[in-house]
DNA sequence: TATGAATGAGAGTTCATTCAT
DNA sequence: AATGAATGAACTCTCATTCAT
């Protein structure tokens, strides 16, 4: 019967931290299959061994960093989100402000989280938890939208800006398209958005 | 100095052929990490040795996999796609055409293209080859759109409604978010896409 | 220079049992390599780090665990026996006895025990300890048989019988020959152990 | 799905061999937990990986040395006991062969074998593979016997033979008993089971 | 004196790559 | 040209032991 540590003094949740912060930056950085457990101690500033006083195995650590982080920075962000329409911000606004915090958000973790079907296959209900996740915040982006903006909106049309969103960030961050003119493609994509969260048709 | 064969025999055309087959399935389905030079030369009916005749390395194969397969399968896509826009076809209907061909194209090699990045940190130059090749595509698809439909289209216009296809296609071949109305978001994502491509604004 | 603690307080001493209890329990179910500090000091519901307050290290546990037990529990054995003989018991009720006896006590600790000879290469004068305990066991036996029943009798003859006790009891604790009608081995055992021990002969 | 090497080759099966020489000296020496692979693999002049091209994992080569062992070495002998037979021995002199055989048999690996508990709470199915060996090394015996020397013996008396005999041997191996004459011990112990084996009652 | 978090050497195992045949 | 047995570095994970608190 094996154990994980759940740390309650104050020095054991810092190196805690400090192992998720180092897996993170590694992760992010590297992708899983690519940053070694040996690897993240050291940055960590911990013996191997300590990893696996507090987490059960490599995977662990993994799935533990992002669900951590997402559900810490996601709900943040969405109460700062919730904020800033209060300030009589129109709907094209809205949805700079749902871009730039998207992209600060997944911009970081865009590699790690791509891997996330290599580290699947060898854990049950990693995917689960993140497919949920998103539609989750999706749904609030979606009920922000629908009170504040357009009663009429359907799910399906959030998502569809959501999808678009989330391939601008990808987009932004690999910057790899050279022949691309980023900030006109940024401008179009928002006015399009913009157009499908306000046209009562579909 | 090492080499590798650059075979004209029809024999080792063969052996060569069979390789990138068993590769590429092993890729799709497993990803790179999780599949192993073992498992590729057994399927292929070959001894690992007979990978390194072919193959600098297990890079070298996944990379020439996806060139491959991307070189051969997006060309006859195109022409097809060409071929059925002199029979009429209105907008809508291309838009359908592409998403379509975009799915079986990309629907079978998602996952192990994902972990691209993760390929990528151990070889130089592999993700030139796949930015410059999505480039050239959509370019084929931007000049079809400008000639045929709609002469004032932007490239960027076409590079969203790209990406909008990308992710639908992701969202269906992963079809893991449970409150998602699939057919609703196509048929919406559609819709959009057309009023994006034609719409003159912008 | 490394020191453990002789314990003289009556909550040291409460200490040291409870920690001797628990590794008899574990290294009687799961054996030396398989039992780990750990689970001593859980079971024990001490610190780890407590047993090396008590104990140099883990062969010291297994060391002092089972020469405890058999000082104690072997001269409780012999008194017993010693009582029982004055009331009129037979040699063949002796032998019974002897074998019940046994049984009970090297039973349980009878895997841990088989592995002593792997504990002893990680230290010294360990196997010593065993041999002469058993030594001292088997010539106390002796001299009851011989006062009391045979004066004949050889130390060699005795030490048949004890080993033919020592095996019956293995096959009783493992019962893993399916073939064998165990009580039909140990009555048969019995009257050939009587045999041995009363016949002038040999 | 993992693969173990069946070596039809010449110099394949010498190195299956060799590992299992290696092997099979350095776990009666050391036993099977302080024996590594690393030191297995270096006695048998091969690479570490080189053992896993043969066996599954290092319980496996601890199965295969002793279960190949003993299929080898105690056909071979019991052949040997047959042949003796013929040439007029007498059950006293079939006694002695009988033991020496035994212990030339498990002698050596007598300290492996004991560990075997350890080893199979690792694995299913190994113990019953050696309680059935021994079911069948007696029987053997037993057949001879009875068809030989007396046909009213019992399956139980040879089995009490047997464990004296196993006991003998241990003893003779460890001489670890300072105040035993181990060739009297050797010469009653003869007697005894002599008697056991040629008397009628029971 | 007791704690238990931390250590890190060392274990078993995998697998991309090589090279004698 | 093709083989596949062999390699051995690198990996993840364990656990007896230590030591700051």
């Amino acid at each position: 019967m094996k154990t994980t540590r759940k740390p309650q003094q104050k020095r054991s949740i810092e190196k805690r931290t400090k192992i998720l912060e180092a897996a993170f930056i590694l992760f992010c950085e590297k992708g899983f299959e690519n940053t070694n457990t040996a690897e993240i101690a050291q940055h960590a500033g911990v013996a191997t061994g300590t990893l696996y006083s507090y987490f059960q195995d490599k995977v662990d650590i993994y799935k533990t960093v992002f669900e951590s982080y997402l559900k810490k920075e996601v709900s943040k962000m969405l109460s700062e989100l919730e904020c800033e329409i209060n300030n009589h911000t129109n709907i094209s606004q809205f949805i700079l402000l749902w871009k730039d915090s998207y992209l600060s958000l997944f911009g970081k973790p865009n590699r790690a989280l791509k891997e996330i079907n290599s580290v699947m296959s060898k854990v049950q209900n990693l995917n689960i938890f993140f497919s949920d996740f998103e539609t989750e915040y999706v749904e609030s982006i979606y009920k922000i939208l629908k009170e504040k903006y357009n009663p009429e909106i359907t799910f399906e049309k959030v998502w569809i800006a959501f999808l678009l969103i989330d391939e601008l960030s990808k987009e932004y961050v690999s910057s790899r398209h050279k022949k691309i003119n980023y900030n006109l493609l940024e401008k179009q994509a928002i006015v399009f958005i913009e157009t499908l969260l306000t046209n009562d048709g579909g």
